[in-house]
DNA sequence: TTATTTTGTGGAACCAGTTCCACGCATTTT
DNA sequence: AAAATGCGTGGAACTGGTTCCACAAAATAA
């Protein structure tokens, strides 16, 4: 570890707006309005300062404008070290930072240390939110449990959620947020499956995530609205999605009656129930059909191309960054939920019966 | 687009050290002593001003305090929306922010836009290193132009480049990076072929960049040592570094002598080729071995898992962060390159001869 | 007892910007 | 010709911290 602290021995004067003043021979109201291109300034002497500007090589300081503004134009992405940037939320993260490059604001990367001592309830605001005037907001994505909400609240700092992450219920509580529609996801899936002839459709995904059990809840809506039994898919405890897949395979294969197709929780899931299929001879799609959810990268590279349920990642980070700017133009709006479409995707592991 | 600079009208005056100076009947000399937990206060008047500060619910301001520290405490993780956020970058991301944390500095995300037009010769760099005070230094990942280097020597910001990635060959121009060694991993995953009975052993990987091309040296290294002759698959145009491997996979499959084993130039290839292999007939490892290099997440997911490098990207971008310290606390210290160990992980994808 | 050092504290000056009021001067209106 | 308006500009005052110097009181040394 570098001490820290060590090294206060360079002083680099920089140079300020008075040194520029003096260079152009005006006063330093005028480089300011400069810089801010207000208008109140003549061709000429704006001509002038911008020279001196560049013969100075002069920068202005971010962070003395931000004391004054009262406004930082960075935002926080705070994300929990639970699913530590997983590629899904890489894509958001993509989305938050070119909608607001886009409008000259800078995206701070922060992550909620969860440890598996502390009960999620009493974690730590990050010091990132602690420190008054440096961000603006944070967009939360990642696993987010509502007691972390109450906290940012407490503070009173402007905050957007990546909803569909938010686990416990808290029906009545109101922020903004921003998720995608589960539901609609698995009912397109399974009314496709059941369009192409299949009956016996199973459902394969660990319901004690709550995005799951909404997808769950779409898959079981299609089948009713069919007259189609339900069936969820009970595999022994498993570690991980990709386990879950497998272990659900084992299931359905060691059972009586065997499904023609298989809903997935989530593309990790079909994967795992891909290898183990494939594993135990059993082929995708000729015997048993597949669907994902979540369109990962991954997907149209499995063999066949999984047939999955995309959902618009770089759009909700920027769907997320929008909601935040507005939030902090106008304190006082209500607050708003939005739930992006999720549209299924047909690629190869589907056959027609 | 919700209109920027709207929304003036809030100005939500902060508790300043001045009221809380007046709260505990004290100086504000002594508030920013308490801050600073410098050791000149009584602690009787610590305790007041504890207690005031508890009140008042005051929080120092983070802007304030940087301008006169001439140090942000916040560094700039800058990617290139070529590369955007690869798992493998993220994971260096991670390390990155684990280090920063832990000092209590912060990490600012930035993407530096190539775009399809412009030259990366001339490409801008992103307006936050073009500010003034806002980060100390940067930590460049991501495909990086040498001219990217230059640009921001010019402008005085200290940085620290995660050097695997450089592109162009820039020989005796100095400055701090990080890597890890290309070569010992091909030439330990080589030998190990060697050693398991391998003697016509292939190498597919896109050599057009400079990392594969070192792969291939350290392929080549130990082909030679061992008096074999290095074969490189040269596949026709490929997309990706998948398809470069399913090309690859094609060739193999029309030569005339078979090798038994192929070393690829990364994880991606490796699953092209097995995709190919697999989708031909040709079983992994029993009729070719196999091996990866990144050990990226899904490397273990394959079946049979994939033997590969390992590269230990967390630590990468640790020694990145650490690094830039070092450099922050003593800019006049010479440059250091650092290369970080791979090492080869026996999986399932290697079969003895 | 007096001289010297130490400890604790207040507050002016400062950092690098922005804001706003006042003022000179030119133009336009009465 | 006098009054009113407008533009361009200078700079004091301000933002919210830190630093440093001065000084009083207490502790120690002579």
């Amino acid at each position: 570890m570098p001490k820290i602290g060590s090294g206060m021995e360079a002083v680099p004067k920089q140079t300020t707006i008075r040194d520029v003043a003096r260079a152009a021979g005006v006063g330093i109201g005028t480089i300011s309005r400069v810089l801010n291109s207000s208008s109140q300034v003549s061709l000429e002497t704006r001509a002038r300062v911008n020279e001196a500007i560049r013969r100075l090589g002069f920068r202005p300081n971010a962070q003395a404008r931000r004391i004054l503004k009262r406004r930082s134009e960075i935002v926080c992405f705070l994300l929990s070290n639970r699913d530590f940037i997983h590629p899904f939320h890489a894509r958001i993260l993509q989305g938050v930072e070119s909608y607001a490059s886009g409008l000259r604001h800078h995206v701070l990367f922060a992550v909620l240390h969860y440890s598996p001592r502390t009960a999620p309830e009493k974690i730590d605001l990050p010091p990132v939110l602690q420190e008054h005037g440096l961000i603006d907001g944070v967009i939360l994505a990642g696993t987010i449990y509502p007691n972390l909400l109450r906290r940012i609240e407490a503070i009173r700092m402007p905050f957007v959620a990546f909803s569909n992450n938010v686990v416990g219920m808290d029906g009545d509580h109101l922020y903004d947020q921003v998720g995608f529609d589960d539901f609609s996801g698995t009912l397109q899936s399974t009314r496709y499956l059941i369009e192409q002839g299949h009956r016996e459709i199973g459902f394969a995904g660990d319901l004690s995530y709550p995005w799951i059990r909404r997808r769950f809840d779409g898959y079981r809506q299609a089948m009713r609205e069919n007259k189609l039994k339900p069936v969820s898919i009970l595999p022994r405890k498993a570690d991980g999605f990709v386990d879950f897949g497998q272990k659900s395979a084992e299931r359905i294969l060691a059972g009586l009656s065997r499904p023609s197709a298989v809903v997935a929780g989530n593309d990790e899931t079909a994967y795992g129930l891909w290898l183990s299929l494939r594993r135990q001879g059993v082929k995708v799609p000729e015997e048993i059909s597949l669907v994902g959810f979540d369109d990962r990268e991954e997907a149209v590279l499995m063999d066949p191309p999984l047939s999955t349920v995309r959902v618009y990642k770089e759009e909700i980070g920027q769907t997320c960054m929008k909601m935040l700017l507005e939030r902090l133009h106008h304190p006082q709006m209500a607050y708003s939920q939005r739930i992006l479409p999720t549209e299924f995707v047909v690629r190869g592991t589907v056959r027609q019966l």
